[in-house]
DNA sequence: CACAAGTTTCACGAATTTCTGAAATATCAA
DNA sequence: TTGATATTTCAGAAATTCGTGAAACTTGTG
């Protein structure tokens, strides 16, 4: 397994970017290098490229399955694991996005379930409670768009995101016309 | 500077959660900590709340300040510094947002960009350039979609929200509209 | 200016995370 | 079943990050 500097250097960045959000360096590499990659690679080929031991390609991998990230398949004849990443990029989005919520945003929503069902003790707490309620809110919102997005084709996706801030007149004009319910009530 | 159980709890949550992404985990504390107040602190008051020394307070704040996600206010005949979270989460939100991108998505666009204005020195380079164009383009395309988002007055964007997957029927039926041009052109 | 009040920096020990090699485990084929 | 091949687990070494107290620095005031 050769890497090229084309490649080197793009893996090298990404293990550097990946460490600033929660992934470590070497996840991150052993993504990248799956991501660039023309074909399938195993366990062996990826220490061998990014000089890892064996055991730290297995934890990444690992890493990387629970995430989603990369499948799995076999060449016949050949008992070794082959890992790639999905060829639609897109895809590769919405998979960690999805995975990012169930980790990062649940817990916190939860947390701030639990928090509105207390009984405040004084004012500190009511304002405190307050400023959940709007954090829970906001994030709920976000959560019901992102779903409703995931769920457009991806044409439409495309278009609606190119459209931009067309959007904004497009929809003064709907709400001209009779009968137009864009949007359905929040509940109180 | 007393903390009720209510705030305790999501400040202990919230810690956690902040060093499950990048964020350390006295960072996080400060911040939902300031959340969740109604008056703003100084330094010492944190520092008392959450039991951390005097230097941690200051260097969680700094860190803070260089995210743009408190705002610094004086008291009369007071000569500390009072530290609150902006009221309007929606705002703290878009900070957040444009403090990642600024961190975590242009260098990586660099990078990429970088990579595509090399020479490839083979089909393996060939492909690698195809796979970070793709995510060059889906990157920029969010990007650009986030800023139209931006600008968007929040009374637009929540109804944009809220419409949900309506959109799609909605883009559909304009699109048969003569003269209807929802999209521009992306640049080849 | 000298002092007091407040903030920041810094070196270092503590705690946590990452990475490794060796051993254990699993799987297939003869 | 045995042996060859592949993967996973795990204890601890190495590296990194965190948190502290002490010292240095800044700024406003009498």
């Amino acid at each position: 397994m050769t890497t090229t500097p084309l490649i080197q250097d793009f893996v090298t960045h990404f293990g550097e970017m990946g460490s600033r959000w929660g992934i470590n360096r070497t996840v991150g590499q052993i993504y990248a290098l799956l991501f660039l990659s023309d074909h399938s690679l195993n366990a062996d080929e990826i220490g061998e490229a990014l000089n890892f031991s064996r055991s730290n390609v297995s934890m990444g991998l690992k890493e990387l399955q629970a995430w989603r990230l990369v499948r799995l398949s076999y060449k016949s004849g050949d008992r070794r694991e082959y890992f790639e990443a999905p060829r639609e990029i897109w895809e590769i989005f919405k998979t960690l996005a999805e995975e990012r919520r169930r980790r990062e945003i649940e817990p916190t929503l939860s947390a701030l379930r639990a928090g509105l069902l207390q009984t405040p003790e004084n004012d500190q707490d009511r304002h405190a409670q307050m400023r959940m309620r709007q954090m829970h809110e906001l994030i709920e919102l976000l959560m019901t768009w992102f779903d409703d997005i995931q769920r457009l084709d991806s044409k439409t996706l495309s278009q609606l995101m190119r459209m931009g801030a067309t959007v904004q007149k497009f929809l003064e004009m709907a709400n001209k016309l009779p009968g137009f319910k864009g949007a359905k009530e929040t509940n109180p």
